[in-house]
RNA sequence: GGGCCGUUAGCUCAGUGGCAGAGCAUCCGCCUUUUAAGCGGAGGGUCGCAGGUUCAAUUCCUGCACGGCCUACCA
């Protein structure tokens, strides 16, 4: 792997060839006439073995090679899919072929030609004339086992997405799963903003941040876990709907469904609570599905997902008592709690507070179960310092979680807008982390100065979109669908392959 | 963080305590409708890295690096 690689000394060998007769091998520019899926879909009906007069010039890299003598066959790949080209020595003239055919596989090239469909019925392109584009020094990975190497996928991922067709479908999926988010939430009236990634103090869920610094203004600065105080900053500043797709990163361990750095899309909407935004989140996925996939019935795994509004309504307390057989509204308190859970011989481990082991509970015992879409709703208040409490029920919140494939899909509640009662949550939970737990939330006073100037009763939902994409592109894996995931970097030992 | 597994040619993978293997790719020769083109020949390896055991280690042992899966926390 050091040193010299042969492949590439060929290839370098060839370059200096082109430039001895006078060849750019890097020009600037080519006008194209055409892609290849439009020629494709142009010249559908075209019948096997005829020619046409249709002048056409395209261009892209040479994908795979089939030397036969005097003619030849290249497969020419750009960004729409693939075309066949046939080169003829008789209809290039000796020299011409001789240069084309020796051109490497993973080359760009533009040309000019006929179209034409094969005996065998493979509609190809006789190139006339033809120019090289780009001179590529090292070789593409294998032609039909592609790129297997999970690590070399992820740290190339240039090469994967040339390899693997399942790669780049995944990649543009996500663009437009995005652009579908976006163009629903428009349509909805909601206003896209951006806040902030570095914030002097971080907030708006329950994490470990990143920590940095910046040198001029000689302060402490996290990027951001959420951006959750930001965007109800302006729901107070009279901005009634607003949205933002943005990165948050928290500083945790990494999982087929974690990434240090994940897209999150928060909304807010002032005068609606946690049931307009389940409403809101059923029909969102939904509408994306169907727009982007065409049907909201979705193959994960063995699974068949409907995601079909309304979603299942299933209150903690129910799941629970449904999967446990635990009332949780019979166990308020944490040692009546778990004396119950040894009564009823659940493995699960002990937690230090009751909501924590409600927690626990839900995460052992329900969320796997639950594939279908279901809105689980009511949390324990201790677990969530920004959410209105019920009103019936003062130890629970205003709460839902949507829970897709077993997978939390996102987080949203009816907003806490009392500054008194919003000022003791956040004490409360300054003292946790303070007993230990780093990942309490912090008192921001800035965020509770602006509520003291009033907040509407606010709707919000945060929304994973990896999480999302993973789901609507039957991806097992978060790494699958963030194009560079989070790796270790390799210890630098000078390889870069010749010089 | 803990447990298990992997790392062999540019790529995909076999394999063995005793000369390192295949397909694709590359190079040479033949071939004007092929498409995993074909036929004939050639080159290409620090068997992840470092120690140890052994007459002999790519193979067995230990450590390390990188990665994967499971598990724990978070969306």
């Amino acid at each position: 792997m050091e040193g010299i690689n042969p492949l590439r000394e060929e290839r370098l060998r060839k370059l200096a060839l082109l430039r001895e007769r006078g060849l750019d091998p890097y020009p600037t520019k080519f006008e194209r006439t055409h892609q290849s899926a439009q020629l494709q879909s142009e010249h559908a009906s075209l019948a096997a073995g005829t020619e046409t007069q249709t002048r056409v010039r395209i261009a892209g890299r040479l994908t795979a090679r089939r030397l036969m003598g005097g003619a030849s066959f290249l497969d020419l790949r750009d960004g729409s899919g693939r075309i066949q080209l046939h080169a003829a020595s008789d209809k290039l003239g000796q020299e011409q072929y001789d240069l084309l055919t020796m051109l490497d596989i993973g080359d760009f090239i533009g040309l000019e030609g006929l179209i034409f469909r094969t005996r065998k019925g493979e509609l190809s392109v006789r190139v006339e004339k033809f120019q090289l584009l780009s001179k590529a020094l090292l070789p593409l990975p294998e032609k039909w086992h592609g790129l297997q190497d999970v690590e070399m996928r992820y740290r190339q991922r240039y090469l994967d997405l040339l390899a693997n067709e399942e790669s780049r479908r995944i990649a543009i999926l996500r663009s437009k799963i995005v652009s579908a988010m976006r163009r629903y939430l428009d349509s909805q009236g909601f206003l896209e903003v951006e806040t902030p990634t570095l914030q002097p103090l971080y907030g708006g869920a329950t994490a470990r941040p990143f920590t940095t610094y910046h040198n001029d203004l000689e302060q402490t600065l996290y990027l951001r876990i959420s951006d959750e105080l930001y965007l109800k900053r302006l729901i107070i500043g009279g901005l009634d709907k607003v949205y933002e797709i943005c990165k948050d990163f928290r500083n945790e361990g990494i999982s087929w469904k974690h990434n240090p750095e994940f897209t999150m899309m928060e909304c807010y909407w002032a005068y609606a609570d946690y049931q307009d935004m389940m409403q809101l989140t059923e029909e969102m996925v939904a509408s994306i599905a169907k727009e982007v996939l065409g049907t909201t019935s979705i193959k994960f795994g063995e699974h068949t997902l409907e995601l079909t509004p309304p979603w299942k309504r299933l209150p903690m307390r129910d799941a629970l008592l449904q999967y446990t057989g635990i009332d949780i509204d019979k166990y308020r308190t944490l040692p009546e709690l778990q004396s119950e859970i040894k009564q009823q011989k659940l493995s699960v481990d002990l937690q230090k507070t009751w909501g924590q082991q409600v927690d626990e509970l839900m995460k052992v015992f329900v969320e796997p179960k639950l594939i279908q879409p279901t809105f689980i709703m009511n949390h324990p208040l201790e677990l969530s310092p920004l959410a209105k409490r019920k009103a019936d029920a003062p130890q629970l919140v205003e709460r839902f979680e949507p829970l897709v494939a077993g997978m939390e899909l996102g987080n949203a509640f009816s907003e806490l807008n009392d500054p008194l009662d919003q000022r003791e949550r956040f004490l409360a939970q300054e003292e946790m982390l303070r007993t230990g737990d780093d990942e309490a939330q912090r008192l921001d006073e800035d965020f509770i100065t602006a509520m003291e100037h009033g907040m509407p009763p606010t709707g919000g939902l945060g929304i994973g979109i990896d999480r999302l994409v993973m789901i609507l592109t039957g991806a097992t894996s978060i790494r699958e669908v963030i194009l560079f995931p989070a790796l270790r970097t390799v210890k630098a030992k000078s390889e870069t392959a010749g010089e």
